[in-house]
DNA sequence: GTAAGATCTAGAGTTCGCTCTAGGTCAAGG
DNA sequence: CCTTGACCTAGAGCGAACTCTAGATCTTAC
């Protein structure tokens, strides 16, 4: 009965399997190894759990695992390299920014798409309205019907 | 020299591979199969060139390719499945939004982490302000630093 | 006619991020 | 002491979405 919490535990907290902990681990994701128990088990602390969180805010908008491992590097390397890790951070806001963004402007034509099948559905169940004086945004799939 | 694009063509203008078009008409991602030339090379046309586009802005907002099957099915189909082909789309356009909305959040706190470390850099090269008072934003870093 | 280059099919291979298996070890309760 | 259940390592396997290979065929230009 050591300090700190088990994988398990961890697990729970953090969402990710017990199989993911010791795959970041692996893949050298965590800020240096993981402390262990007596009987060679993984004790995880407040920090490796604040991490974690982090880490999976990093994956939540696309960070691949490289970029993670590569950040942790430069934390667990000690002070002196902010302006790398800022590097890092401010490359992957931007990139999160430009697939936000990007997103945003998928949504729009798919919210379009959406809207217009609701008002023909509302506007009644004849298919007659529909082919052949479809706005454009339904205009592909006006024509596809019709072949 | 038939009527219609070739596959190379389509490439070109719809920024998928020779190999991606190809295998999205083994997958049923096309409306239907891709007509052929004489010698059996496909034809697309300027619908198929459409459709692929569209098929861009889905798989670009995250639609696995099971569900643009699912939806190629439909539109080919024909008239008659407009409030199956709606529910489709709205259920993508709802995790899409969840999506945008959890990547925004997690954009602050990746945009404040990086704002804070703007500061602590342009504050002078001095590691000495920053183990202890760090904000409670970087006190991960700075808890990981001390060990 | 022939050489080059685009296209064809079927199927194998790749990358990413886990996930699962096998065969043990450890810790706690009865 | 024995059982049960969480944990260990090393390594294989998986699903998604392509990507590439091999060997054949078609098209075009010279």
């Amino acid at each position: 009965m050591d300090e700190g919490l088990t994988i398990g535990q961890v697990s729970e907290r953090t969402g990710l399997s017990v199989h993911a902990l010791r795959y970041y681990e692996r893949e050298g994701l965590m800020l240096g190894s993981v402390s262990r128990s007596h009987g060679g088990r993984r004790r995880y602390d407040a920090t490796d759990v604040d991490w974690l969180l982090l880490c999976n805010r990093f994956r939540a908008c696309g960070m691949p695992v490289s970029d993670i491992r590569r950040y942790a590097e430069l934390v667990a390397a000690g002070p002196g390299n902010e302006s790398e890790r800022l590097e890092l951070l401010r490359a992957h806001e931007d990139r999160v920014r430009a697939e936000v963004a990007q997103m945003q402007e998928n949504l729009t034509v798919i919210a379009a798409k959406a809207r217009l099948y609701e008002q023909h559905i509302a506007a009644g169940s004849a298919g007659t309205l529909w082919t052949g004086e479809a706005p454009s945004c339904l205009a592909l799939e006006a024509m596809a019907a019709r072949r």
